[in-house]
DNA sequence: CTAAAAACGGAAGTTAAGCTTTGTTAAATT
DNA sequence: AATTTAACAAAGCTTAACTTCCGTTTTTAG
């Protein structure tokens, strides 16, 4: 039942990695902490709303993508 | 800025129209209130991560599918 | 090989977004 | 016209998300 966040982890730090930036770039280009970052990462828990917005602005792309899994 | 709100709460209302099931259909199903449904179509607010899995689930689609915009 | 950078992990405390409750009003449906 | 459905608002509550602080491990680079 928390299979989405783990889900959206795994897709986060895929997308992270795939566009070279680090999780402490990550952190600064959405005002979150390293610590926020890799917590999203390891599946702890999802962003709140406004910060999938962020998220996606940092990577570049649409929201959709990030729970774009299989 | 709360952009996504928005085309979220509309994209929502959309999905749920389109099921034929009214608001409160869509609260029992998630285990949220009405108003909570009313006020995510609104675009008021987004719904946590957790909520997110169940709103899918009871539209019977992905999760991305929420994100679908254009 | 070693130092630095990056990531992992946990525990405890804080914050504010999300959610509820209550109540009213306005459409839409029959 | 009556009933259902949805919009709207304001105030209070809850707890997931977030931060802070800490130490450890892994990876990278010099």
């Amino acid at each position: 039942m928390a299979r989405l966040k783990v889900q959206f982890g795994t897709r986060l730090k895929l997308l992270r990695v795939e566009r070279g930036i680090t999780q402490e770039q990550l952190a600064d280009a959405t005002d979150l902490t390293i610590e926020s970052i890799s917590n999203m990462e390891r599946g702890l828990f999802g962003p709140r709303f406004d910060d999938l917005e962020k998220i996606a602005a940092a990577l570049e792309l649409e929201v959709h993508q990030l729970f774009q899994f299989d």
